[in-house]
DNA sequence: CATACGTGGCA
DNA sequence: TTGCCAAGTAT
């Protein structure tokens, strides 16, 4: 694109920003020139990282309340962290967010690095979260590339390479966009034109301030952008939880590894996951009862989990029925209101 | 470059 | 119902 276009797009959108920009909580205010607190900020995008604005909203001012600085979250337990993030996914997030926020409160004094560089070194913080930190509270000038920004660019380009391997190329188109001018501003209007006009399925063209600029909208099937390679079927696996309940109430938990799977966080007694056959081995002898099972779906499997019920004692977590609810990963929390169901 | 890693909403 | 999609990162 010429570079006369280039000046005549970035201020479409960014006046269309200025009249449009959606109200989130980790934004400054309308009309406000405050600074953004880069805690907020990176807070904000760890949350946002394949997970829907209204989805992550209310954790992000839960934790906000909870832990109002870095240092205050670095200064949490893991096991509370752990509970905080239960429900929004990607537990590693959960477990990168802690070690991130040590390292800052540690070896810079609680104050985040300004710069994309001194952020990429940060744990959890790629090449997206870097830019988008160093852009919106640092006013660096970074190419800030998303699922949304590419979505916009391959259509704006018409791109024909299909995803993943247009990724370069995206990002290469993306950065011929970048300008000194409101780096911050620049890389949310990209965002939110991304999510609110550019959509997915049935993109707002009519409402679009570049569509002028765009490539796709000129074949007349923007929406057949970006291009991307089919991908595979998930494989089905079968697996059972064993909810094992004291004379109390109390129900045994355990806490998962570090590395895989919901790692970190705390579960049902459960074995294996197999695509065959279930892995039938209770974790101790008891008077196990049928409760059924419930469906879930992972990034790369499904899964029916079947649900066995028992009293009985043993070495395990106990927690209260509630507790163990706000803490569970959401398959554990379906499974676990099954077997009250039985 | 491919794979592992959650969840909920939508057509 | 099924598949796709959402402000990605680590290995």
């Amino acid at each position: 694109m010429r570079p006369a276009d280039i000046a005549k797009l970035r201020s479409a959108l960014l006046d269309w920003y200025d009249a449009h920009a959606r109200a989130l909580p980790w934004r400054r205010p309308p009309g406000s020139t405050d600074r953004v607190d880069p805690y907020r900020v990176w807070l904000s995008e760890v949350m946002l990282q394949q997970t829907t604005v209204p989805h992550a909203t209310p954790y992000f001012e839960r934790f906000t309340a909870r832990w109002p600085t870095v240092s205050d979250l670095a200064a949490a337990e893991d096991g509370d962290l752990m509970a905080a993030w239960a429900g929004l996914g990607y537990y590693a997030r959960a477990r990168n967010l802690l070690a991130c926020a040590r390292t800052v409160a540690r070896d810079h004094q609680g104050v985040f690095p300004d710069t994309e560089a001194g952020l990429l070194e940060l744990p959890g913080v790629g090449a997206y979260t870097a830019a988008a930190v160093a852009a919106i509270a640092s006013d660096r000038p970074a190419n800030v590339v998303d699922g949304n920004v590419e979505r916009v660019v391959a259509r704006l380009f018409a791109v024909e390479t299909p995803l993943p391997a247009a990724r370069p190329e995206l990002r290469r188109l993306a950065g011929s966009l970048v300008a000194d001018d409101r780096p911050g501003d620049w890389a949310q209007a990209l965002m939110d034109l991304g999510s609110t006009v550019c959509r997915p399925r049935w993109p707002l063209c009519l409402m679009c301030p570049i569509s002028g600029f765009c490539a796709a909208r000129a074949t007349g099937e923007p929406d057949r952008y970006p291009v991307k390679t089919k991908k595979a079927a998930k494989p089905h696996r079968r697996g059972i939880a064993w909810v094992l309940r004291d004379a109390g109430g109390r129900v045994a938990l355990v806490r998962r590894p570090d590395k895989g799977l919901l790692g970190g966080m705390l579960g049902l007694p459960t074995g294996d996951w197999r695509e065959g056959p279930p892995d039938e081995t209770p974790p101790i002898e008891a008077g196990w009862t049928d409760a059924g099972a419930v469906e879930h779906v992972f990034t790369h499997f499904s899964l029916t989990l079947w649900v066995r019920v028992a009293e009985g004692a043993g070495d395990y977590l106990w927690r209260p029925e509630a507790e163990a609810l706000a803490a569970l990963p959401t398959v554990f929390r379906k499974a676990l209101v099954r077997s009250g169901i039985a």
